[in-house]
DNA sequence: TATGAATGAGCATTCATTCAT
DNA sequence: TATGAATGAATGCTCATTCAT
């Protein structure tokens, strides 16, 4: 790839990644264009659809989600594990929620594909965390998958909060899952199929 | 206002509410008005801006929870009335979520006012909660009024999710609430002004 | 319908008939509506797709061709008939020509049963004309059906010709189909499936 | 011209050749480059805009048509010289017409000569031909040279007919050229001008 | 010189909103 | 008053053409 459209290209990954954050999906490509100071053409030359681009944008967040999360399936405390993997998991997505991800078979072969190794990865840290006793023992890595992107987005409705009010929701929610004192979940827990 | 026009109105409210829970704020107005079974134009007879009649549905929620909210400042047990609450809050909101509300002293003066009457009660509610020991200390109503929301919305994450998914997650965010080995919240609350 | 919808329906389908027996199938929408008078929504109300509207020009063209041709199937004279049905298609048909017919069947079913019911007619008058005499054995009426553009086809050719050059090429292509000395046609008559 | 640009330009103009007669004018220039195995650049260099690139093409067309045909000027039979002619014609443009040579001199002033020298030999053979008595009195060369692309445009109509399909039509409409039986053509033929 | 990246005008189509009936 | 016809700005996307590499 030529350095230019190397450079276009990251410049257009980083301004769809902010655009979508700030506002949705419903931003045009035009204004992700002039954002990223390309022309729309441009845009189109690199992915092929709006939704193309939309899928790369979120297959970068699960790919470095997903490596920096595969080094703490070593860790020594697994509910410590847990925890700092849900911190990386909101952190990155303060800026947008991961809800793209649930259509993501039928949008990209690819990203269907960081979706699957994402999930194997946190039912693993979730299985250590369980048998570490970290946990409570009826909560399964599809619960945490989607509680994962909870903290950001309830952060997201205070229109005063701080950038790191994630946190705050990150913790009662990782409290919620602690075993003492926990009583039986109702409703069986989902599968992602 | 004539006897047509209330009836009108009425049925186009319903179809409002249902339409935006199906489709999300992407339905057309067209769509509101053919399932309401009435005129497109007569929908900008009710209401000025399909934002206004967004908020008239928001409202109605809004009214009718906090209305039945109420009833549980008496209640006996706080924390049940408080979980009680919640309930009820997600069950209404299972079917679209309340972000509107976030920006609600923008679009419209009655919808500020239904959101302030309703944070009132939920701050009350926590209140009593927090003073009878059924919830951790440095939770606040604002906290609360800002989780509220998070049940509905994870559980529509699930894509095979049955209906009463959020019931799961609520019993794990409010176990996160609760006063039992709760280590000290991160961050300062948020305030709603 | 009313008055001033059928006026700009009236209005839109003229414009749309001289727009494409100018500059062909590429005329853009916004240049039709611009010609009519009136708005590019107001097109789309009318007709869902560009394709719907060329489909009703056509279906239009058709219905009056077809109407005015089956007077002439009750002609004393069949092969008079048949070149008076000729004459009047090359006139309708000096504007802009049939070939979107070809596809009529993925078009638009009523644009398919126009174009069946027409067909008919051509071979009803062919086959009188045939038994006649008049025209020479091996002639299909699929074969005048696809003859039936060519005049002013032909004429469309000629840069300075006069409006009524088809008539002169109608002429020539007529002559083609008299039996006298009429050598036997190779290549077998095609259907028109 | 060095030799690979030589040999690139023979790929494109017979890569362009193909595509316009597959698809129509339609083809974008990337197709073309593409089946040409080069670089939609390098169509440019070659011709500075799609128009020249066609007229091109066309003008080899018309060469190789004319270089042929002018051969026909010293058979034997006049008649069967023009049948012989029309016949190349047809099977050349049996792939797509030749309408863009209308407009050839607002195009392209080499092709504009190349219709001229066209039309020259047209003439001649047409003149041969009535003068021998093979062809009616009133038909001109400018007639023929019109008529010259209709067999190819009338079997482009038939969805299931055959690639010899022209044949048949060409058989009809020389015939209508034929002498006996003629009666006189109506509207003056046209001038080329 | 050849390449293909970049560009922006143009296209069909949608939709909130206005307005004549 | 209720209707739905009319409107035109906006959208995702294509493509001939230009230009940096």
């Amino acid at each position: 790839m030529r350095a230019d459209a190397a450079r276009n290209r990251a410049l257009l990954l980083a301004a769809a990644e902010a655009a979508f954050a700030e506002h949705g999906l419903d931003v045009s490509v035009a204004d992700i264009a002039q954002r990223a100071g390309i022309g729309k053409g441009t845009v189109f030359r690199h992915f092929p659809t709006k939704e193309d681009l939309l899928a790369e944008v979120m297959l970068d967040r699960v790919h470095a989600l997903t490596g920096t999360g595969e080094r703490l399936l070593t860790a020594e405390d697994p509910g410590a594990a847990l925890l700092e993997f849900l911190t990386l998991a909101a952190d990155r997505q303060q800026q947008h929620d991961l809800s793209v991800l649930r259509d993501a078979p039928a949008v990209n072969e690819r990203l269907a594909g960081a979706r699957i190794r994402m999930f194997g990865l946190i039912d693993a840290l979730v299985d250590r965390a369980r048998e570490a006793g970290a946990i409570r023992t009826d909560v399964t890595g599809t619960d945490v998958a989607l509680l994962m992107c909870a903290p950001g987005h309830v952060a997201a409705f205070a229109p005063h909060g701080g950038p790191d009010l994630w946190r705050r929701y990150l913790a009662i929610i990782f409290d919620g899952l602690r075993p003492e004192g926990a009583r039986p979940l109702p409703v069986r827990a989902p599968s992602l199929g």
